[in-house]
DNA sequence: AACGAACCGTACCGTACGGTACTAAATGAG
DNA sequence: CTCATTTAGTACCGTACGGTACGGTTCGTT
C-alpha cells in the first residue's frame, strides 16, 4: 500500500470540490447542477466530467476530499490517570459533536441518505467508511486505553463505543438531518456532553475507581 | 378553521398512497414520479394533482397517511412494579426499534432528509412533529409514570427520555440510513435493547430500589 | 333511461438537467 | 516563432419529469 489513493487532488480540483461543496451546503441537492458547479468554479463541464467521470463521481469527490480534511488525531499510548481519561473522553465527544453539526458533514449526509435508497448506496458506504471509521477507531483506540490503564471494564470494546456515542448523540444528529437549526441542537448538544461522559463512566468504569457516592439527585 | 384536516384520506386516495409509498421503498425517491405513482396505483395523474395538489403535496399526505397508522396506544396510569416498568420500557425500546428499522420508515426519513437542506424543510417538520412527537410522548408518560411509583430519579423528563433513546438506538439508526442492511443492524438491535433497559435503570433508577451486585462483565 | 360527476388513460407541453462537441485562448516546449 | 496540450466558454442534444388538457368510461342519482 505504498499509494493507493491519488493521495489528493490537484490544486484546482480541490478548489473546485470546495466549490462544490460550499453550492452543495446552500441550497441542497438540487442546487448541485454540473453547470452550477462549473460556472460557480468558473471551469468547464468538460473539464469536470474529465476530473470527475460523471455526476456521481464528482459526489463522491466531494466527499473523499472533505473526508480527507479531518485530521485523525491519534492520541497518546502511555498510561492514562483518571482525569486524563475524563478530559479526553470529554474532547473526543465535543469534537465529534462539532463535526456531526458542521454545515458540510450535515449536508453531505444528507446527500448521502437521499440517494441511498436507490440501488446505488455507494456514496452512503463511502461515508461509512471514512467518516464513521476513523472517528470509531480514534474513539476505540481511547477506550482501549483506558482499559489498559485500569480505568475502565468492559469486554466488548465496540459496544461500549456505540453506547458512548448514544449517550453523546441520541437522536439530536437525525433532528439536524431534518432541518432542525444547528443552533438549537448545539445548545442541546454543549450541556450534554457533560452528562454523557459522566453517565459512560457510571457504567463503564472499573468499580473501584469511580464510584461516587452513589446518588447525583439527592 | 372548522376542520383543520380531512381526517383521514379516502378509501381510494388510502390506496394510492400506500402504492406510492412501497413505490417509494423499492428505488428511493428517483422511482417516486407523478407517472409512475399513477401507473402503478392504475389511477390518473389528473386526480393525484386534484387530490394532493402538487407533488410535494403528495410527499406530505405520504407522510401524514403513514403516521396515521402508529397506534399511539398511551400505557397504563395506575401504579407501576419494578417488573412492570422494566417490561415496559423493554417494549418501548422493541418498538421503537422496529419502527426506525421499518423499510417505509426508512424510505419516509430519507425522503424528508434528502429535502431538507433545500429552502422547503416541510417534510422534516412534518416528519419530527408527526413521528418523533407522539413516540416521544408515550415514552415520557411511561417515564413518568416510573417516577410517580417512586422507581424512577430524574429532574428533566426530556433528558431522561434522551438518554434512553440514545442508549436503544446510538448511532444504528443513522447507519441504516446511509445504506447498512436492516438484517445486520436488527441484529446488532435485539442484543442491545436489554443492555439499553439495564443501563438506563443503572443510570436513572431509584437507589434503593434497583441497585443490583454492581458487576456484570463478571 | 337520462343525466352528471368523478375518474382513467393518454397524449402533450415546457423546462431543466446530464452529458458531448466544438472553438478560442492560454501556457509551455523546442 | 511555431506547434502541442490544456482548459474556459458556449452551444447543442436527448431525455425525463412535472404539470395540464382532453376524450372515453364507469357509477351513482333521479
Amino acid at each position: 500500500m505504498s499509494k493507493p489513493e491519488q493521495d489528493q487532488f490537484s490544486p484546482r480540483q480541490s478548489a473546485v470540490l470546495e466549490e462544490a461543496l460550499s453550492l452543495l451546503v446552500e441550497g441542497g441537492e438540487k442546487a448541485l447542477t454540473t453547470a452550477g458547479v462549473a460556472r460557480a468554479a468558473n471551469c468547464s463541464k468538460e473539464s469536470l466530467y474529465k476530473w470527475f467521470g460523471d455526476r456521481d463521481g464528482l459526489l463522491a469527490a466531494m466527499i473523499a476530499y472533505q473526508a480527507s480534511k479531518v485530521r485523525t488525531y491519534e492520541p497518546t499510548g502511555s498510561k492514562l490517570t483518571r482525569e486524563e481519561l475524563r478530559a479526553h473522553l470529554l474532547t473526543f465527544v465535543r469534537d465529534l459533536v462539532d463535526v456531526l453539526s458542521g454545515d458540510v458533514s450535515l449536508a453531505l449526509n444528507r446527500l448521502s441518505i437521499g440517494q441511498a435508497g436507490a440501488g446505488g448506496g455507494k456514496l452512503g458506504r463511502l461515508m461509512l467508511e471514512r467518516g464513521r471509521g476513523p472517528i470509531g477507531k480514534r474513539a476505540m483506540a481511547l477506550l482501549d486505553a483506558g482499559r489498559r490503564s485500569g480505568l475502565l471494564d468492559f469486554s466488548d470494546g465496540g459496544e461500549a463505543y456505540q453506547t458512548l456515542y448514544g449517550l453523546a448523540v441520541s437522536d439530536l444528529h437525525v433532528r439536524m438531518l431534518l432541518g432542525v437549526a444547528p443552533e438549537t441542537a448545539r445548545k442541546e448538544f454543549g450541556s450534554r456532553a457533560e452528562r454523557a461522559v459522566d453517565a459512560f463512566l457510571r457504567l463503564y468504569g472499573a468499580a473501584n475507581k469511580w464510584e461516587e457516592p452513589r446518588i447525583r439527585h439527592a
